[in-house]
DNA sequence: CGTTGAATGCAACATTGTATCATTTTGACG
DNA sequence: CGTCAAAATGATACAATGTTGCATTCAACG
């Protein structure tokens, strides 16, 4: 009978795959990667979309067969955003798996109202101009947090 | 014995100025500034930094003499920066006074974690760069945020 | 005036996030 | 191995933030 990994057995290849490099990212750093963090991380993967961090629970509570308490939860996040393999986003008080964690960037993401879909995109002249106008003002930027909300390409098609 | 404008006699001159600018903009597009709104958006002016909406309320209280209930100010402060003339800080949960209610922008907003002031910029460039990543997609923007925290210039002396 | 829609008041409640301390797990080291 | 310290988790209670629903008041307009 051939051994399959525990954590991604039930994951389709892509999320397998982002879910696998969050792992290893984390792990190269020296973080811990407990039981509790990967399936937190593979629950916000799952989702697809951004998540509030209590739905989150709920959801855990049902795969692990366990009560888990909110500090629980809110730790972990709080972990997980910090190594870069997840995000929150801010308007919306969720979380979201974040596909590029190796690299130091800011993402911007895309928040879909009507169908809560967030998209995450790259841009590095964005982030230029805005290191340049902090640094202008002598200003520090430890974190930055760019969101645009409004329709998707397919919520738009429906109304 | 002169006649002093109620509104803006307790208040310098730029704040004076930028509150007033801000009501003669809600007025000439046809919305009511009623004394609550007008006392709300004057704390906001006079607090000069991000502040919590429980914050405003105790503030408001004060001021006002009386009690002053949750959604009264949750419905004032969404009137407000709908209007153009406040704003959310998403990443604090908090309201500051906008300063450039008249063109439709999105405001850049530098927060200082020692300090808490919040400065707002703006940069065409990086509204025009976020517009086309979305054209792109095919998203409809409705509402942007961007947001930095750190350290502002005059909290690194200190450090 | 009277009527109508907007704004406000009010009570209760829902959601989101934290503080604190006890307990368990992990990793390093002898 | 055994032990010890640090890290992580569990558990309870609570704080902070935001909303729903409905009653009441206000203001614009005919």
């Amino acid at each position: 009978m051939p051994r399959r990994k525990q954590t991604s057995s039930d994951l389709d290849a892509a999320t397998r795959q982002g879910l696998d490099a969050a792992i290893a990212t984390c792990r190269l750093r020296g973080a811990q990667v407990t039981p509790l963090r990967e399936a937190v991380l593979k629950a916000l993967w799952l989702a697809e979309r951004p998540i509030g961090a209590y739905d989150l629970r709920a959801l855990l509570e049902e795969t692990l067969g366990r009560r888990l308490a909110a500090p629980s939860i809110y730790r972990t996040l709080d972990f997980l955003c910090a190594q870069g393999v997840a995000a929150r986003i801010e308007s919306r008080n969720a979380y979201v798996a974040c596909g590029h964690p190796d690299h130091d960037h800011a993402c911007v993401f895309l928040v879909c109202e009507a169908c809560g879909d967030a998209t995450e995109i790259e841009n590095p002249k964005v982030e230029k101009l805005m290191s340049e106008d902090a640094k202008r003002l002598g200003f520090t930027v430890k974190h930055r947090v760019v969101e645009m909300s409004g329709l998707c390409a397919p919520c738009q098609q429906l109304s």
